[in-house]
DNA sequence: CAGTATCCTCGAGGATACTG
DNA sequence: CAGTATCCTCGAGGATACTG
């Protein structure tokens, strides 16, 4: 009966990760934290969000553990929103989105942004590559083993995760 | 006034990315046609979306070339949902999702689907690579360049991608 | 500045019945 | 089987005013 798509039913690691960022705002609001935005009026401004509903957002990755608060002013108090590690870890997730808008939407000869690898200089464009050796990787190197069946519904999942953070 | 995030006028690739999968189904319809499914019936009784926006999902990536109709069978006329290569170049974006979801919601043991590395026969996770140089590459060693101020909305390049294609 | 509190709209999505 | 056509609900998000 929910109004949209409930991940937390979903025995699922891309489900889990749509219900901690999968939202509309959510993934601009990382994108500018990516960015270097830390403070309420400059998602504001920038996304034009609704105000409850930025607020709202901040609570929400607080509360996953994506985004931290760090005060920066005692009178008044004011804070700010900083990656935490896990957060951080997203980098992934946005660079490989940003490439593919980049190559099948913009056409690489019109990306509104660009990266360097500072090691080769060359403009950097992400491939997959295994941790454990080191190759890129396809997807046809790839083979798929599901566990689903045993596995922790998203929603149980996320409990879990929360209560060893605690 | 639109009731949701409107990527449309950002110039950014990753919002380029969301506007053509950025759905809370969408990525779940795409999740599933990595894992095999091609039909209708299929994804209805696996999501448990409802047959209109199933079908209007299905109907936006078919118009975005990430998916393609194929004839299976003429009498009655039935056709199945393919990923086109726009699509299947989707495969870093989801399991980036996975890894993160894997790593961060579920932790590694308790991770619901698993792939191995054929070339290395271990547990595979991804780390993002530089295409050109072949070598691990992390968030420190990316340099940020910025063209939005001449670069076309996301909107503007959707459409000229579309031109393109006809 | 960084929110909270209210009120309101409206359109996405669900449910169901129907069709070639 | 693969949708289309309708109708309906309801809650996410916008707008605005207010607060410490």
């Amino acid at each position: 009966m929910g109004r949209t798509a409930d991940y937390t039913n979903e025995r699922c690691s891309v489900a889990a990760t749509l219900e901690v960022v999968g939202d509309p705002w959510t993934l601009l609001i990382l994108r500018d934290a990516f960015a270097g935005v830390k403070r309420f009026e400059q998602w504001q401004e920038r996304l034009g969000v609704a105000r409850n509903v930025l607020a709202a957002r901040l609570k929400s990755l607080v509360g996953h553990g994506v985004m931290e608060t760090r005060r920066y002013s005692e009178r008044p108090p004011r804070h700010e929103y900083w990656l935490t590690e896990k957060g951080l870890a997203l980098s992934p997730v946005l660079l490989t989105m940003a490439e593919w808008g980049d190559r099948h939407v913009y056409g690489r000869d019109n990306s509104p942004v660009l990266f360097t690898h500072k090691g080769c200089g060359c403009a950097f464009h992400p491939v997959l590559a295994c941790e454990a050796c080191g190759e890129v990787v396809g997807r046809r190197d790839l083979e798929r083993t599901s566990r689903q069946a045993d596995s922790l519904t998203v929603g149980e999942a996320l409990e879990a995760a929360n209560m060893a953070a605690e």
